[in-house]
DNA sequence: ATTTATTATCGTAATTTTACGATAATAAAT
DNA sequence: ATTTATTATCGTAAAATTACGATAATAAAT
């Protein structure tokens, strides 16, 4: 599946990863949720998503392993927040992606 | 794999897609390079990749399919460009996103 | 009409992702 | 100590992704 993973550049691989982990519907779904609260959550999220426990569990994993959130343990719950640093990341590439010059549009497409 | 993508809206299964197309450092590389640029470019993203031309290709309809890039045949050629307005679409989201009034980081994470 | 150059598609194999039920692990509460 | 509640992990199956060589498709050039 890879072999020349080697040529890409950090940043690359870095946004890749990123945009990956944001590359579901349930990840969005649990990112947006994380947000609309003014504080971290305990619980619950599996409750607002149409998917079993575990492939919940799994997706936390996912955005975790990402960074993109933060889980702790309170009590008998875990508490997810985000990360908002990284959010801020992917957030600052992709505006300093279009801050480009000159970008004459209607050139050919 | 799906049972439940009914329950997302139509804006987390959008925003997931324009990710997922993201969500690899060959793509990221092309959506790059094609930035870089200040016009189309005919060709030759094939060999700024370290992946065969069936690869990119790959990468490239994956890019098309999202609405990150539009493809028009250009003689011998085919010429690439990115639609910057899908782009907009995804860094409005993600500015939307994070612009929420009271995050009070610290509460437990 | 044939050749040449460029891109897409096909076929295929290896890997990864997604999803779930079942089961463990952890910590509070009784 | 047992129960209860919450989350993670295991095992597994189906599907999707990634990568490549081989081959088609398209259009310019000879």
């Amino acid at each position: 599946m890879q072999a020349a993973t080697i040529d890409f550049t950090d940043q690359q691989i870095k946004m890749a990863a990123l945009a990956k982990a944001l590359g579901h519907p349930a990840r969005v779904a649990i990112v947006e949720f994380l947000l609309k609260q003014d504080r971290c959550i305990c619980g619950d999220i599996v409750n607002v998503l149409p998917l079993a426990q575990a492939t919940v569990s799994q997706h936390l994993k996912a955005l975790k392993q990402a960074g993109l959130i933060k889980g702790s343990v309170h009590g008998k719950a875990i508490c997810y927040c985000l990360d908002l640093s990284v959010i801020g990341t992917l957030k600052n590439y992709l505006l300093h992606l279009t801050h480009v010059p000159s970008h004459d549009d209607g050139s050919c497409c």
